[in-house]
DNA sequence: TAATAATCGAGACGGTACGTCGCGTCTTCTG
DNA sequence: CAGAAGACGCGACGTACCGTCTCGATTATTA
């Protein structure tokens, strides 16, 4: 059937189905309207912002709400959730971050990044409505984990391995386990606990903590 | 059993609603069979063991499975959620960790019982099954930080401020701060990464890295 | 099990079941109690009088209702509609007719009784709620026949042959037949057409036109 | 088939809520399935032939039976009643009589017809099933009402009135009172006593007998 | 004076059906 | 061909009654 044969990259080359189902094979006929899309992202993004919870937002109740046929939603996404993985994507905040002068900043300004997002999870209605009940869909939580949180995990690694390479980390340790120890502390307070606080200065804190160590100064 | 043995009509103030409806004032009428009980938690753990999504977990169909009336569920569980709760909560291994010898050692056995537990989730099909999707039911996964996270959180913090008490850890650091520097990491690989390795030793190593620093040693 | 061994007549020789149970064997134990039978009626009655559609008085409203369990119900009648039809014989007016002097007279009257009827299912909320809705219950609406209307009709029937017999109808047709000719009007505008008009006089009429025949007078 | 081949969007006013909901203002969308009607009027003609009785009817069991999902039943039946209405009227024969030649003979006619509708209802498992539980359902008794025998009711009141003016029948009564003592007997043998005789010659001996009159010829 | 036994209110129990909702697919007509 | 509309088979929702069955508590008769 020529699949995938359009000059349309498709990047995500395996990973759970793609979010789009491209407008297969040669595009012949009305092309699809970027207006419907649109209709269909505002109509959802409406929906959330009013705190209507995730799990009452039916393809049914979408389609009525941005005036489209359902079937037109289902030849863009296979489901729900693929709907609102791309709808999510599109909402974070573009480059997490850049690098600094040295390597305690730069983990400084990863750690602070994440504190941003988790703070914006709590001033946004429509972010903080869909962060804290994302749990519960898999294919979303496990789209967004690859496309947002592994990249920048990666980032991190990079920079602990530059930190030892540099000599301000010792290297005798694994980069990832290192990496962990850093990110762990913020991640379990914005994903696990979406109550904690997230004071200014905490990712700061966080870094110099775990670099200096818990014993006690003589 | 846990099980309706407290004389006490359960006013439960606020909180989500609690459990189970409670059997109502003064008990009369025919009572409540505990054999059904079990019948419904043996059914809902053995379609979790054959692999069956949460999601296609209806009521309709553990109460097929259970031979089991609908409005005997609902008459103890308001919903599936509530119910999923109670059967979790129930496998969760009774208490974590006592008391050793050094704070070094108690914090070094309350990781392991996190680490132990990751395990767990990957060795029963169950519990692996239900914990991957948890995250889907709000409900679900509020009830579990309650019952279970929270108060082994309240563990660690416990330990932690024992630890600056005896001088094992140095006190010029919130207790809070301090606690999810130590679990932060291992919860970070059993609950937001369940794919990470959660190898021998690793309680150990976080521990001691976390108190020892990340500078390196001259 | 020693069924029906009672000293208790016991009449309704076969037929539909019969209304109550009766209470078995020998009598020990605690006795059945009428406040409780009341009870029942009356709730019954009430819930009719309220206006309450036959189709709505489940055995579980009535019980509560009338703050009995429905095991008690059960134990008196095998089901709704005999609790109906047992009701429903109470508030049947006596003896339907005497004979009077000549058997034109004794037809007016009895048809006279027809139209009361009829009158009284239209004054009385509970008598109109519960004969309109009546036909909805086969078992109801049989029981009904065998015990009010049949009776009448042999009483009719009986009256038309003793006027053959005194010389005061022709005696070329069959008895149950003429009696049709003179209870089909009345019954049909009682029963079948519940809404018709029933003015005084009625029942005389129809008994006149019916013997002089409608073939114009010269 | 008496299928929605009208252009009046059915405003309806008053009456008994009327059959079926009416697609709608303009008729936008897949249209309903002629075939998928068809499907459920088997099913409950299939079911009510086995001599199902129509208290077990329920629309799930039709559904299943038709192979058709609730909802389609529903979107065309507000409930069980109506859809047997509908049915009811479809088994109906088409137009009863027709003028003959004198008023005495399109009574007997008209007579007839009754009667035979009556005997139909014996031969035919289906109508008899349906007819002898049909007083249980009041809206479905009352729309026979008004759509079968209401009409054939003004006929015959039509026909009495002609007779009235050519001087075939007395002109001193009202015409529905005299109409009721020609289909009253008839009525009462085929609707309230379902299990009388209706012999051959019935309809002619009614007619001539009230016509007549009953008293003795000299 | 007990024991026995059927009654009572209450409500749990396995079922069946209710009428509604959403699923994902399919048809129809209109652009 | 895309698009809005909505019909379609399906399956689950949470509720209501069905008729049966336990409960503890009465209330008679029998021993």
């Amino acid at each position: 059937m020529s699949l995938q044969d359009s000059g349309i990259p498709e990047p995500q080359g395996d990973g759970p189905a793609g979010p789009r189902p491209a407008p297969e094979a040669a595009r012949r006929g009305r092309p699809r309207s970027e207006a419907v899309e649109q209709a269909i992202f505002d109509a959802v993004a409406g929906l959330l912002e009013e705190g209507v919870p995730l799990a009452e937002l039916s393809i049914e109740r979408i389609a009525r709400t941005a005036g489209v046929g359902k079937a037109t939603i289902y030849r863009r996404w296979p489901g729900k959730e693929e709907l609102f993985v791309e709808l999510l994507r599109s909402l974070e905040p573009e480059d997490p971050v850049l690098t600094g002068t040295s390597v305690r900043d730069d983990l400084v300004m990863l750690l602070e990044t994440l504190r941003q997002r988790g703070l914006a999870k709590r001033s946004s209605a429509l972010l903080h409505n869909v962060f804290s009940q994302m749990h519960a869909y898999p294919k979303l939580w496990d789209a967004y984990q690859d496309t947002v949180i592994e990249p920048r995990r990666r980032l991190g690694m990079d920079t602990v391995r530059r930190g030892m390479e540099l000599g301000e980390i010792r290297d005798d340790l694994d980069v990832e386990f290192v990496n962990d120890l850093f990110i762990g502390p913020l991640l379990l307070r914005t994903v696990i606990r979406p109550g904690a606080t997230l004071e200014p200065g905490l990712a700061e804190r966080v870094v110099d903590a775990v670099l200096a160590g818990l014993r006690p100064r003589p």
